[in-house]
DNA sequence: GGAAGATGTTACAGTTTGTAACGTTACAAT
DNA sequence: ATTGTAACGTTACAAACTGTAACATCTTCC
């Protein structure tokens, strides 16, 4: 049923994000420390959360490192890499691969405004990427 | 199961978004001319064109006139506004509700060049707003 | 050789998606 | 009045994705 055979970047559902946000605040992490993590807010089995990192492993998001006999997951990108690149799908799919039409849109519906805008292009036009 | 109740903004499938491409493309339009617009590139039955119309409103996308006996669907809001949301939505959940942080990130990762935020900030500051 | 810890396997219900057959309604021509 | 047919709705169903977890397996350390 299904057309694409698989769409490129992979969703990442509510849960599945608490998980990342965890791990993206804490460098390499268990299972364990997740779950602790994600107690107070969201209190989860340990196989749950296990499911979860394999999950989001299986989708490309996380990554892990054997320690002895146990994992320790990291994420293989920065937020801010998966946020580009979805944004890029949005532009493609709904400005017409217009950047601009974007960045106008946002404006308008205020989720950006003219100041900021201004500054960030001043400060990124200053310097040459972030090294890495 | 689900923990949120409703997640503000519905999304809007593969197949969802063929269909809203077309309306957005020409004004109102009947379940009949999406049928036939979307025929060459997606050959669908009737019934599912509908259905999919049907979902989309129930979405909030799309809203429709009824002319004599025929519906009239037409598009809520312009690709740009669902666009602009979609990608508020992603600052919030991937770059902490940072616009900088995922204009920097779109830079890094050449989704955005220094130039274009350059003029499109510099023809943003001239104007006052999109005229409506 | 069994307890404890770490991981994997399997499951299952609810939701979304793609796709459509079939049923109903209302007008138009006979 | 009868009926063909256009336009719409109802119901269905399998596949995938999500949230959630019980249970099984394998190591290791007493």
């Amino acid at each position: 049923m299904r057309s694409k055979p698989e769409d490129q970047p992979k969703t990442i559902s509510d849960l599945e994000q608490k998980v990342m946000d965890f791990v993206w605040g804490h460098g390499p992490c268990t299972a364990e420390a997740c779950r602790e993590g994600l107690a107070d807010t969201h209190p989860l089995k340990d196989s749950t959360v296990r499911t979860i990192l394999r999950r989001l492993e299986a989708k490309g998001y996380l990554q892990h490192d054997v320690d002895g006999r146990t994992f320790l997951y990291r994420p293989m990108e920065a937020p801010q890499t998966v946020a580009a690149r979805a944004v890029k799908q949005i532009i493609d799919k709904l400005c017409g691969g217009s950047v601009e039409a974007l960045l106008v849109g946002m404006v308008d519906h205020s989720v950006l405004d003219r100041k900021q805008l201004q500054s960030v292009a001043a400060k990124i036009a200053s310097k040459k990427g972030t090294p890495r």
